[in-house]
DNA sequence: TATGAGTGAGACAGGTCTGTATCATATAGA
DNA sequence: TCTATATGATACAGACCTGTCTCACTCATA
């Protein structure tokens, strides 16, 4: 960390060594103390920048669904057709899950410890659940209607919900094999060539 | 409860009311205090019969898996052909996503709380969806080869967390049916007659 | 040079956490 | 009736939790 960093660098920094630390040893496991002492920032530097804990894991999570967005954005650039697009999101997940910091997904996370739906932490979660889903939905009802499209979204994003599950338990590769063979027959069984 | 129960019907009293807590409110998030008041328990009993609050999340998660695999086995008796015993088990995620006290997979939530490979909860969730998985492949390997067997039996079972994801944040409706669907699809391509 | 915003360090309050210890009581069986 | 066991109630230790507060300091800008 500079040592001249203006707030807004030093806001950032804080949300990220919370994003380390949440995802490492999860949100009631992490204490406000871990996170100041590990981003070497004062308490108040911190309760300066977000209202609660509460409000700084919203933060966390609403910065990483920004992030996840803008790389598949990057990745669907160089895809032209659905097919490829989806092909690109799986090869996303395959790279994360081979990834040497893999810990599962953050937001399934945090829909385990904050599962009160009128809780803004569940909100966040859903919001980024609800853009994934979406976005397989848009790929696909380039060519399929929409009712083939709604229900094939559905089951590529159970899909790699499943694998995520899967590859936190050390079985990434067979997760992402399978997921992909059954994206596929899923795929050919709506209609969509390949 | 029973003002003479002994101490192994107190000692699964505990476990249920655990249970109830966690899955509520997660695991970090419950403290023993809460638990021996809500089981009219004293303290000491608590800790006489499980070694730790660890010890007792573990307990609970086992006790858990074994109601499941005997309710599986009740539903696997009536059912004949595979796809009648894979049709069972999407029957009863369905009633369980319908049910009035759904807050998700309890092992999916220790697997949030509790990412550390080496820690006993850990190896309790892994227990449980590892037994879930090989039940998937035994059954489908009564037809079916048993690479392919394996191959659908990995889809199946992230078919069936993705639902139970979905489900937890208000879908499980288009979760199931959505699920059923891609099994019928991923079945019929592994030929696995109807 | 003077001002004000941002910061680091740390004390502090009030509460909660896990786990242990103590003591009186209730009960089942010898 | 006597004894061993399980229990309820409660205090306690030591640590940790979130969030507030104060004070001295640094630096960019006026």
């Amino acid at each position: 960390m500079p040592l001249r960093a203006d707030a807004a660098e030093k806001r950032q920094h804080i949300v990220e060594t919370a994003y380390r630390l949440f995802k490492r040893d999860g949100f009631h496991a992490t204490g406000i103390d871990k996170i100041i002492a590990e981003a070497e920032v004062a308490k108040m530097t911190m309760y300066r920048h977000f209202p609660s804990k509460d409000g700084l894991i919203v933060e966390v999570l609403d910065w990483r669904a920004e992030r996840f967005k803008r790389q598949l954005d990057r990745l669907s650039e160089a895809a032209m057709t659905p097919h490829e697009k989806i092909t690109a999101v799986f090869d996303w997940h395959e790279r994360w899950f081979d990834s040497s910091n893999f810990h599962g997904c953050l937001f399934q996370h945090a829909l385990a410890e904050f599962g009160e739906p009128a809780h803004a932490v569940f909100e966040a979660v859903t919001r980024q659940k609800h853009d994934l889903r979406q976005r397989l939905r848009d790929i696909l009802a380039q060519s399929l209607p929409p009712d083939r499209a709604e229900h094939v979204a559905t089951t590529l994003f159970m899909l790699i919900e499943g694998a995520t599950v899967l590859a936190h338990m050390g079985q990434g590769k067979a997760a992402i094999v399978s997921a992909r063979r059954a994206a596929a027959d899923v795929l050919a069984s709506a209609g969509l060539a390949q």
